[in-house]
RNA sequence: GGCCCCAUCGUCUAGUCAGGCCUAGGACAUCGGAUUUUCGAUCCGGUAACGGGGGUUCGAAUCCCCCUGGGGUCACCA
C-alpha cells in the first residue's frame, strides 16, 4: 500500500454534449495534482451507453480543455499505452472480469425481475429496514442456472457483497472513513445486454490504467465502498482517494446542477452571467446555440473569458495556499497545488469574484493579445470585416489601448460600437442626449467648440486637451460643461474612455460629421 | 427515511491535526471618503463571522459529548 507509484490521475468525463463548470474543477484538481508531481493526466471517456453521436457530444468537453490549457497525455485523439479510452471499446477487459468474478464466486447471475426488486424496496421501505436484496438466484442449482441462461431469460450480474466486511478507508481530504456492508445491497455490475456499470468499470479501467491518485467530486463517496470491495475481490492495488467538495451554485450549498437552470436565473448573481448572455450572444449570432449559460464552460469562453481567469477561480473554489494569496498563474497554482490543502466543505461559485480575476488578469495582458481576444468578436459582430487589414487592426489596437482597464472581457469590446458604425447609425442614450445636449447653452458650447477643433491645425490628444483647456478658461466655464456634450455629440453615450483619447481615435472628419448630424437631431 | 459528509464575516477562505502568537487574518462583494471630464481604475477607511449547549483545561475557533442546521447519496445513470 505504500509503495510509491508514480502519480497517475484521470478525468473521466460521460459525453453530454457540454462540458460542466463543476466538473472542470475536478478536471482540474486531477491536472494540478498530476503536473504538481510530474505525473500523468488521463482523460477517459465514460460511454458506457451506446452513444448515439459521440463526436457531437465528446467536441465541447475537449474543447472545454483545450481552451483552458490542460492538456492530457494520454486519452482521446492520442491515445497511449493503455488504449483504447473509450469505456464503449474496453467491453472485453469487462467481461474478463466479469468472469473471474464469477468462477471465484463472488459475482452472479440474478434473475430477479425489476417488479419483484420494486417490490422488495417498497416492502423495505414500508418495515423501516435497510434494503437487500433476496439473493434468490444465489440458490440456483448450477443446472437450473445455465438452463435459464441458455433459454434467455432476463438477467443481470450482481457482485456479491461480503456482508460481513466493514470497508475502511482513509481518504486524502475527507479523513477516515468507514462503511457497514451488511447494509448494501449487491450492487449490479453488468446488465443483461453485457454492458457494463459505471462503478464496475471504473473500477476495471482505475485498475487497469494504473491510476494512483481517484480525485473526484464528494457526491461520488457514497460509490467508494462497493468500487474498494471490488478491487480487493479483483485483487487490485487501491488507489489513493481523494473527494473534493463539489461545486455549489452562488450562496448556496446546493451541488450547481443543470437541471436548476430557471432557478438560477433568480439569483441575483447568476442574473448578471444570463443578462449578460441575453446581450453579448444575438450581437455575435450565436442566437441559436440554444441554452449556452454559466453552467457550461463555454459561456466562459464564448462571452469572453480569459482561460487564466477562469482557472484561477475554479481553483481557488475548495483549494488556497495560504491565508492571503488569491492571484496566482497556472504555473504557481501548479507548483504550489497539494490535496491537504483541500477544504471538505462545498464551495459556492461565486460570479463576483469570478470577474474580480477576470479583471486582474485582463489587465496583465499586453494590447496585442487583447487585440487576438477582441477581433473575433468584431468580426462576429460584423463591425469589421472577416478578415481585417492592417490598418483596422491598428485602429482596434488603439482603441483597445486607450480602453485601458474598462475591458474586463473582450464581449466588452462590443460595448464600443460607436467606433464602428457610420456616423448616422449612432445610436444616441436619450435620456444623456436631453440631459447634455438640450441643456441650456450645451449645443452653442459644442458648436463653438467644433469650430476650434476645424480650425487648429492638430488633431492630437495632448493638442484637443489645450485646445479645451484654453476654451473653458477663456469662457470661463467648467471642463465638464463641453465635456458631457461633447461625448454625448460624437458617441450616443453618456460614459465612456476619456474624451480626448476617443475625439483623436474618432479623427477630425468623424468628429466633426457627428456633432453636426446632433445638432441637427436637437432640431427635430 | 437509511447510510454518509459538512459547519469561521453576505461569499471564497486562513487558523482546527501538534489548544495560548486569534480583542479571529486575507480576498471578493458592500458602505464611506480621496482622486478623476463621465465610466472604469487606483488609494485610504468602515461594517461584518467561530450555529447552540455541555464538558476537559490555568486557557478552546481549535480536544470530547449532545443538539441543531445544511448537503450528498440511495438505479439494469454517470
Amino acid at each position: 500500500m505504500n509503495t510509491p507509484r508514480p502519480v497517475r490521475t484521470r478525468f473521466a468525463p460521460s459525453p453530454t454534449g457540454y462540458m460542466h463548470i463543476g466538473g472542470m474543477r475536478t478536471a482540474l484538481f486531477n491536472w494540478l495534482w498530476a503536473r504538481h508531481n510530474n505525473g500523468t493526466f488521463i482523460l477517459r471517456i465514460d460511454d458506457t451507453d451506446e452513444q448515439r453521436n459521440l463526436d457531437a457530444a465528446l467536441g465541447p468537453i475537449l474543447r472545454a480543455f483545450k481552451w483552458l490549457g490542460l492538456t492530457w497525455d494520454e486519452g482521446p485523439e492520442i491515445d497511449g499505452p493503455y488504449a483504447p479510452y473509450f469505456q464503449s471499446q474496453r467491453k472485453p477487459l469487462y467481461h474478463a472480469a466479469v468472469e473471474k468474478l464469477i468462477d471465484e464466486k463472488k459475482a452472479y447471475h440474478c434473475f430477479d425481475t425489476q417488479e419483484e426488486l420494486a417490490a422488495e424496496r417498497a416492502a423495505a421501505e414500508k418495515e423501516k429496514r435497510p434494503f437487500l436484496n433476496s439473493r434468490r438466484s444465489l440458490e440456483l442449482s448450477e443446472l437450473d442456472r445455465n438452463k435459464r441462461i441458455a433459454r434467455g431469460d432476463p438477467h443481470v450480474i450482481r457482485f456479491l457483497v461480503p456482508r460481513d466486511q466493514v470497508v475502511k478507508l482513509d481518504d486524502v481530504v475527507r479523513g477516515h472513513v468507514e462503511w457497514d456492508c451488511s447494509l448494501m445491497p449487491d450492487p449490479v455490475i453488468m446488465r443483461g445486454n453485457g454492458s457494463p456499470l459505471y462503478n464496475f468499470a471504473s473500477v476495471i479501467d482505475d485498475a487497469q490504467m494504473q491510476i494512483s491518485h481517484v480525485i473526484r467530486a464528494e457526491e461520488h463517496l457514497s460509490n467508494t465502498p462497493v468500487q474498494v470491495l471490488l478491487h480487493q475481490a479483483l485483487g487490485n492495488e487501491l488507489p489513493i482517494f481523494a473527494h473534493i467538495p463539489y461545486v455549489a451554485a452562488p450562496a448556496s450549498k446546493e451541488k450547481l446542477s443543470k437541471r436548476k437552470l430557471e432557478q438560477y436565473r433568480k439569483n441575483p448573481q447568476f442574473k448578471k452571467m444570463f443578462e449578460r448572455a441575453d446581450e453579448v450572444f444575438p450581437k455575435i449570432g450565436l442566437t441559436n446555440v440554444g441554452g449556452l449559460d454559466p453552467v457550461m464552460v463555454e459561456y466562459y469562453e464564448r462571452i469572453g473569458y480569459l482561460p487564466q481567469g477562469v482557472l484561477n477561480a475554479l481553483a481557488r473554489l475548495g483549494w488556497s495556499l495560504d491565508d492571503k494569496t488569491e492571484i496566482m498563474s497556472l504555473d504557481e497554482i501548479v507548483k504550489n497545488f497539494t490535496l491537504d490543502r483541500v477544504v471538505k466543505s462545498p464551495a459556492g461559485l461565486d460570479p463576483d469574484k469570478l470577474n474580480s480575476f477576470q479583471a486582474h488578469w485582463m489587465m496583465q495582458l499586453p494590447v496585442d493579445e487583447k487585440l487576438a481576444g477582441c477581433l473575433p468578436f468584431l468580426i462576429a459582430a460584423k463591425y469589421i470585416p472577416a478578415e481585417p487589414d492592417d490598418e483596422t487592426k491598428f485602429y482596434v489596437s488603439n482603441i483597445i489601448g486607450q480602453l485601458g482597464e474598462r475591458l474586463k472581457l473582450f464581449s466588452d469590446i462590443l460595448e464600443y460600437d460607436d467606433f464602428f458604425v457610420d456616423d448616422d447609425k449612432i445610436i444616441y442614450d436619450e435620456k444623456a442626449f436631453d440631459k447634455r445636449l438640450r441643456a441650456p447653452g450645451a449645443a452653442d458650447l459644442v458648436r463653438e467648440f467644433a469650430a476650434e477643433m476645424e480650425k487648429n491645425q492638430s488633431f492630437n490628444i495632448n493638442d484637443l486637451d489645450d485646445l479645451l483647456h484654453k476654451f473653458v478658461e477663456e469662457k470661463q466655464l467648467k471642463l465638464g460643461d463641453v465635456i458631457h456634450p461633447l461625448r454625448v455629440a460624437v458617441t450616443g453615450k453618456a460614459v465612456g474612455m476619456g474624451l480626448f483619447q476617443l475625439l483623436w481615435l474618432l479623427g477630425r472628419e468623424r468628429c466633426l460629421n457627428r456633432i453636426r448630424l446632433s445638432l441637427a437631431r436637437l432640431e427635430k
